[in-house]
Formats: structure tokens, sequence, C-alpha cells
DNA sequence: TAGATTGTTAATCGATTAACAATC
DNA sequence: TAGATTGTTAATCGATTAACAATC
């Protein structure tokens, strides 16, 4: 690929998704003071093949030295923004129950690139209430937030209001959406939905559960069980 | 696909991942009276093309029938069935912080086929407290649990002592590991962990995010922006 | 039977992997 | 130069999709 960082386009959403965990590792490699790292390092602390990392970095750009590596300061630097880290983005949550009060203290919104700016709640006796800092505002301070610019809308109320609150968010011209609410969301397509599903990832679990217990009674005579999943590779 | 159910095997891994909006799409017809569904009725429901919907249940068998469609309670069931969920997982929750609270009470684990049989937590003073009508136990308590049965461990702690809480879990033989924590766990071959990560999807849609805003201002002269998501498909 | 809809086929698309030429 | 490691190629694998024969 060509080293004029125009021509980097499309990059797959299968490398996208990975580039957070390579970030990740990279910031633990810099923390302990290591200054250069290999692909075989930097993918075993990833826990994915040194082939796929290559792979995946290279549609980034070319930002290793062969017979070397890469020094880490400078590809992290290169995800981050990559990723779009390199700015801050408003990020609004809605819906204060156990969940939405975890979520405004969880420090996974605390790393760069991500500034809670509200929490909202449509129930009444929750607003003012302060929670890790911030006053509960009622969901009509919506209209205001995306005037100051509001990039992110995270959905922490029950399944029943999330289409709802959703519609408000869209509405307002808010177009990345982190849905926490186990329901599907109907949006316009140049809207960006992640859902994170505690429920279904359980589903998940029980069905490799499942298949394990079946096989160890012999009740899958025909299948050898494949591994489920190793220390590298997904 | 033959109708014995001894001939089922291998459901890829994304056929899966779905399976459990397609039970919550089933659920969600059944509550409101409706017995039978068309693949093209069931797949709206749950975000997908209808060809998909097919084609994934053709990997569990042939449950519908042609020119009339699916029995809704029939097909749900099988589903359940498939993904384990006729019978009770145990979970146990590992980290009382703000997470592990909100997910002590959170409804997801009280859908059918999941058990919270324990919450735990090293920390000595949250111990003997009760979060949503549990004893919160020392570590200790997990090899007794393992004896009673345990499948399911969900760990909820910084990441800084997940490897170490995800190592004790593998000890007592727990296969099945839901991870909460922003780090990559090391675990035999048939240990089976989803990680479910706040930040990483953030980073996700920062990415997206920071692209429609460069395809606006022109930065991005020779692409067209792609639809990031539609009500169908994905 | 006529109309409807499934289950399956075959083509396409995208992701992964191993191997290795390029090159530091 | 010799050794090491990247970036890329090409083969493989798995997932998606549209179309339609099977059949209720």
């Amino acid at each position: 690929m060509s080293a004029d960082p125009s021509a980097r386009r499309g990059i797959p959403d299968a490398t996208v998704a990975r580039l957070p965990e390579y970030l990740r590792a990279l910031t633990g490699f810099a923390e302990r003071g290591i200054t250069s790292v290999s692909s075989e390092e930097l993918a075993a602390a990833a826990g994915v093949r040194s082939a796929k990392l290559r792979k995946d970095l290279s549609h980034l750009g070319s930002y290793g030295v062969r017979g070397v590596g890469y020094e880490v300061d400078h590809l992290a630097y290169q995800i981050s923004r990559e990723l779009g880290l390199t700015q801050d983005w408003p990020v609004a949550i809605i819906g204060m129950g156990n969940l939405g009060h975890a979520l405004a203290a969880y420090s996974g919104f605390a790393t760069r690139g991500f500034r809670v700016v509200a929490l909202l709640d449509q129930d009444s006796h929750l607003l003012g209430q302060e929670i890790a800092g911030i006053t509960v505002q009622p969901m009509d301070a919506l209209t205001s937030l995306a005037e100051q610019g509001l990039a992110i809308g995270v959905i922490a109320t029950p399944a029943a209001s999330a289409q709802d609150v959703c519609d408000q968010l869209v509405a307002v011209g808010v177009r990345s959406i982190l849905n926490f609410a186990p329901c599907v969301l109907v949006v316009p397509e140049d809207v960006d939905v992640r859902k994170v599903d505690l429920s279904t990832e359980l589903q998940i679990l029980a069905f490799h559960e499942q298949r394990r217990a079946l096989a160890a009674e012999g009740a899958l005579e025909h299948v050898t069980l494949e591994p489920i999943n190793s220390a590298v590779g997904r």
C-alpha cells in the first residue's frame, strides 16, 4: 500500500474493531517503558496472530521498520489518529438506573478521546441529583446539548424506552449511538448504532457450555469438539 | 439439511451470535399474541435480511412450513434448546464495584437460563453486604461454589485483577467467562472468554464519526461514504 | 389448484492465514 | 554483509446474498 496517507481508504470493519485492542496493548508497553515492539510481541499482547496484526496495520500505512519492528509511541499515535481519538468527543448518557449510574462512574469513558458532558433521565425525581460530579438533567436538555456539540449518545434505559430515546437523539443530530438496552433500534442509514448486550453474550456462552456438556457425555458421537478459544487468535 | 437432529452439527459462530436476537424477537411476537410469523416478518424484527435468517435457521433444522411460515412458540423453543437455555446455568459475578453492582441488579441475568448464585469480592469491607438480595462472599468461596456447580464467571473487576480472577475461575473448573475488564485474558484453549468492552465500542463509534466529519469537510475527495448502518442488515 | 413461503443452491464477497520477497 | 522483521501476495476459509426449486 502507498505511503501517501490520502490513499488510505476503506479500512475493513474487522480491522477497525481490533485497533482499540492494539492501542491498549501499545499503551501497556509504553507504561512499562518499552519503546519498540515486533509484530510478534504486539500480536501476542493483543491476543491475535502476527500475520493478522501486520495485515491490519498495513491498512493504516507503513509505520514499521523492516528488521526492527514498530516504535511504540509512534504507532500508538497513528492508531489514535485513525480512530479519531486525537480529538474530544462529547458523550451523553441517557437513563440513570443502575447501569447508567455505573457507566457514569466507569473509567472507560475517562479514556482519552471521550468526555461525558451530560447525564439525562426522564424520571423527574432523579433530576438535579449529582452522579460522578455531573448533575442529572431532563430529556429537554438534549436540544441545547446538541447545539453545543454532542457526538455520541449512550442509551442505558429499559428496552421499552430505548427506541423513543434513540429517536430523540437522531432528531437533534446525534449519529453515533451506543445501545445497552436489549432491543434492536431502527435508525436512518447514516446513523451508527453499536450494541452492548449482556444477555446475548451469556447466551452465546451457554451455547458453547452446553456443547461441551453434550460432548462430555458422548451425545455428539461424530463430533470432535473444536477448541473454542485460544490465547492467540479468535 | 436432514431433519435428523443428530445430524445438526457445527453451527457457524456468526449464526450462533444472532440466535439470541431471533429469540428476543420471537418473545416479542409471542407477547403480542402472534402465533405465526414469516421469515420476512421475523427478520425485520431482528434487524437482518430474510435470506440470512432462513440460512441461519436451516442450520438448526427444518422448523418452518413452506407457504405458511414459522410457529412462534415452537421456533422459540427450538432456539432456546439449541442455545442451552432450557437448563439453568449458575453464574457468579466477581468484583462488586459500580459495574458489578449494576450487573447484580441487571435484569439481563434474570432471563430464563441464568441464575446468579454468588457475588464475590476480594475487598474485605464489602463482604457480608447484601446486593440485590445476595450476600457478597470472599474469593475463597469459589471452591465450594464450583463443587455445587458453577458454569459461568462474570469478571467485573479492574483490569489489574482480571487475569488473577480469571486464573482462579479456570482453576476451579469454570470454562465460560464473560469479561468486562478492559484487558485480554490468557486462558487454556478449552475455556471460552467473551468480552464486553465499553471503550472499544466507543472507539469504533469515534472512527466512523470522524470519517463522517472528514467526508463532510471534503477531506476524503475520492471516497463515497458508505452507509454505516441500516435498519435491516448489518 | 393457485398462491405463498420455506430451505437450499451457487455466486459473491470479505476475512484470515502462511509464506516470502523486500529491505532495514 | 548476515540476520531479522516488515509489508504484501496468493490461497483458503467462512459469511452473505439473491434466486429459485420444493412444497405446504
